[in-house]
DNA sequence: CACTAAATATGACACAGATCATAATTTTGT
DNA sequence: ACAAAATTATGATCTGTGTCATATTTAGTG
């Protein structure tokens, strides 16, 4: 199921604009968002305001799958990254997506798997490794998606939001392992090589 | 599909003693395991040795499936917590499964959304949560699935090893959150009101 | 019941990373 | 090309939790 064939049956496409609340921890789910255009992040934030990144989701992709299908209220944020068109699908038709649609259950399936494997991987990284050790494992972990040459497009801010850190701290250690070789920056740019 | 059915279907129960390992990080997954009876840990382990537990799971659960699902080397060691008898389903006959049982299909997904709720909520802890607040909400989570007057069954030393902490911090954590009356102790034990 | 092992408890000290303050550099918008 | 904003950089403390050492309590076993 892709997002043409949710526009051929009706569904409505909803506009979002850079940093709009698409939903809040608390809330009971009633949708699951396809996104057309755009990119949001999932987020959950601390008593003290800190975020953490779970997840950042792009074009074609869909989220908040999770919550909806154990029915339990959102444990993050999804807020827009970008301007950003949505697709929300209810309940009952996600659910008759997945009974009727072998390939898209198929394909949940994988993508829930895929997450689950980089959860796992951050949890042990958080539970037992130190600054450099996390750092150095989102680092790779993102640079698997772009090529040689390439820089990341992320801040050292992101990072920290990723790895549960300071800024300081992944500012320090990214030139710290910048200046052991184990990664190349240019700039300050993260680069792959 | 439940274990009665595979094994009506002609497949093999292998038996382990306790603290057997099942599989070991970067291994390729083959299989995916029905579980008969006993049960099993998924850890990761710190290059100094400090086990992290990803997941606990029972009779009449399965495990591995996020592995063999995306082609990825494992990243936890899988052990037996007790005595334990498996039923190992390839490659072939778990998507066969997926594809032909789509109760069984509903049903995976709904685990794997589970798995990954639980460890969104865990992340969020670690990333940004101190120790009191860690083991407030890892408490109440387990405390859930018994039933009033019981006690946990879980050592410090899982507890440590569910969070991220040390022994030490734990056994000052929990004092201090029975102390406040956030939790209830009894010889130690924690018991849920 | 006694004996041993495992789990819980407690104190002293160390240290990675947080926090705070301020500066330098790079990017973005006009 | 310039100003403003965002990002990166760096130093000086502070602090929560790890580490280590040792003691006490609880559980398990013949």
């Amino acid at each position: 199921m892709n997002i043409q064939q949710l526009v051929d049956r009706g569904l409505k496409i909803k506009t979002y604009t850079k940093d709009s609340v698409i939903y809040e921890p608390g809330t009971q789910p009633r949708y699951v968002y396809f996104i057309k255009t755009g990119e949001v992040r999932m987020v959950t934030v601390s008593d003290e305001g800190k975020e953490f990144i779970q997840g950042v989701f792009k074009a074609g992709q869909h989220f908040g799958e999770p919550a909806l299908l154990i029915n339990r209220p959102y444990l993050a944020f999804t807020i827009t990254n970008k301007d950003t068109q949505l697709i929300a699908v209810n309940k009952e038709d996600f659910f008759s997506l997945i009974k009727n649609e072998p390939d898209f259950s198929m394909n949940l399936i994988q993508t829930l798997s895929q997450r689950l494997f980089y959860k796992s991987m951050m949890l042990e990284e958080l539970a037992n490794e130190k600054a450099d050790h996390r750092l150095l494992t989102i680092i790779n972990y993102l640079l698997h998606d772009i090529t040689e040459g390439e820089n990341l497009k992320v801040t050292r801010q992101e990072l920290a939001d990723m790895t549960g850190l300071r800024v300081e701290t992944v500012i320090r250690g990214v030139k710290m392992l910048a200046g052991k070789g184990l990664i190349k920056t240019v700039k300050g740019k993260i680069v792959k090589r």
